[in-house]
DNA sequence: TTGTAAGCGTTATCAG
DNA sequence: CTGATAACGCTTACAA
């Protein structure tokens, strides 16, 4: 039995025919090794967790964004060995353990831990990340000895959408933004208001909308926006999602983009080519995010010394028809390839 | 050691004085029980794996339909008490076990799967399917003693799509269709065909297209549809992503739906309603497909003798204006309420 | 190079 | 009702 454990972890001290005859029961007999008394002596489970509100008030992994990433993860997850797992809403008192994030961590000897779509004051989502298990959190700024984070140029990419807006000749330009409490609603109206004012545009609150990174929001907004005394020329739109409502609103009411007002969205979701018009964006590698993250959480969780990361990765400006800044008419262009996948 | 296993598991020789007892020195001494050892001795690890092939070639996790059975999932693990397994990719070496999908659950001591996005005539996938562990297929027909299936009413799905079609004047209607080798695209095209017999129309082969589920497809399906001698004046569409794509290639020739071609998808994905023309689609109960299939694991766990059942979701016609079978201009309706995530 | 034996943290089976 | 004690299937000294 110590032998075959042996095989198992490719010890050096076998002998080649042991190992052979080892490695030949094993297939006839359809061996398996149990992960649970492995994990059980060494504490090793090999297993990350996923930690990612789904339920009413948080239809977060509704939203592309989430997807993306988990794919990512995903990716670089299961070469390094590692199994996902999924946690459930943390809120259930039935769920595994009954307890808490931290809790079903333990429970699970859970060895690396990814936070997405948590409010970063949940005193849950803290314990977890003071909990020296390696976490790494993303578009949330949590930091630690062991909690790091990955998120987009959220800054840069802000501005980028501005400065776009603004050499196309538009002046008066609008802020549609995600919830402020999150890091990307947070970033992309500080991005923006900066760019603003860089370029010597007038700050005009009336400008600044709030949505919740959902198309109904967006919707709302552009909605406000239109009915202002002078309503503006452009709009900057936290995320493509809120870009697709906004620019219902304006079909609403018989309008267009860019012909009307312009507009350019966040993320490059996969159906922003195919809206009409297809939507100018900031694109942000979701699935890098994703990869970043569970690549920093297999180093730390190799190394206990290294410490956490926190990782920024560029986004890019990528011009369709909505902000007015290429001809209508090529549409083959700018649509990702979908062997991207 | 007993007695405080007792009180975890709730057994009723306890006195309640030992109990409190218990009770109070795990909360002071914050303890949380191992489930790797737990496990080890009951043989149930409380877990639910999610088999789901991730890849180039197989995209699937990044079509809106999985993350939304996705969704469904987790809503009834969780207050069963069970966590979810995403496995990652299976053709890895280094993957957990270092084995397939079923040496996985074995490893895991996974409870019960769910398959989705695999192909059914993959040869670990009849494995897992054989192998005695309670398994659920999504969209896909394995049957067997603790092998069920959950699916939409795709035949039905589709033979409502052409009646509405039919009912609204067309005669030359068109389909572009999933791939055959998946349930959905099969019995989609087969409603499909079926339908068009029995409403006397003649069947002809140019009318039927072939995509894979993903915009580009449709698009390109579409563009060969206009190209036809006498292109159709209606098209059902396998799939809304592969909708949106169709009405692109409308786009890109200055045409438009319904006014030239009218269209009706499948899914009834987030983005259908905010698509210009708003998407007539098929709506299918994608997190009810998770649930459902959850829900069967759950029981099939708890019942031994308990066997896999194959259900059947009914779907919906929501109209909006690619058919046009409704006026333009309302279009708060038809809109899914956020709140239903 | 191989086998023996001591845990890992639970649950289940016994006596007390 | 409660406390020992034997598994559960593995890894890891330590002996042989």
């Amino acid at each position: 039995v110590a032998t075959v454990s042996r095989v198992l972890n490719d010890y050096p001290d076998v002998s080649p025919k042991t190992r052979r005859r080892v490695q030949e029961a094993i297939r006839t007999e359809g061996f398996v090794p149990d992960r649970t008394a492995r994990s059980l002596v060494t504490g090793r489970s090999r297993l990350i967790a996923v930690v990612l509100e789904t339920g009413v008030g948080h239809p977060d992994l509704q939203h592309p964004f989430f997807q993306e990433v988990l794919v990512g993860l995903k990716r670089v997850a299961g070469p390094s060995a590692y199994d996902l797992l999924l946690f459930s809403a943390g809120d259930v008192g039935g769920g595994s353990g009954g307890h808490g994030y931290l809790g079903r961590i333990r429970h699970h000897r859970v060895q690396g831990v990814v936070l997405m779509g948590v409010a970063r004051d949940d005193p849950q989502i803290e314990e977890v990340a003071r909990s020296g298990v390696p976490c790494m959190a993303v578009d949330l700024d949590l930091a630690g000895g062991r909690t790091g984070s990955v998120m987009s140029d959220n800054l840069g990419g802000a501005a980028l959408a501005v400065r776009h807006l603004h050499a196309l000749g538009h002046r008066r330009i609008a802020h549609i933004g995600g919830p402020t409490a999150t890091m990307p609603g947070a970033h992309r109206l500080m991005g923006f208001a900066d760019e603003i004012r860089r370029l010597g545009l007038p700050h005009r609150p009336e400008y600044v909308r709030r949505g919740d990174f959902y198309p109904d929001s967006g919707h709302r907004a552009m909605a406000e926006l239109l009915d202002l005394q002078e309503p503006p020329t452009a709009v900057f739109v936290s995320a493509d999602l809120m870009a697709a409502g906004a620019i219902q609103a304006l079909a609403d009411r018989g309008l267009r983009a860019p012909d009307h007002v312009a507009v350019v969205g966040f993320d490059d979701i996969h159906i922003a080519p195919l809206l009409q018009p297809a939507l100018t964006t900031i694109r942000q590698d979701m699935p890098g995010l994703g990869e970043a993250a569970a690549r920093a959480l297999v180093e730390m969780i190799a190394d206990p010394a290294a410490d956490a990361p926190a990782i920024t990765l560029p986004v890019q400006l990528i011009v369709r028809e909505s902000s007015g800044g290429r001809k209508k008419g090529r549409p083959a262009e700018g649509r990702r390839p979908l062997d991207r996948v």
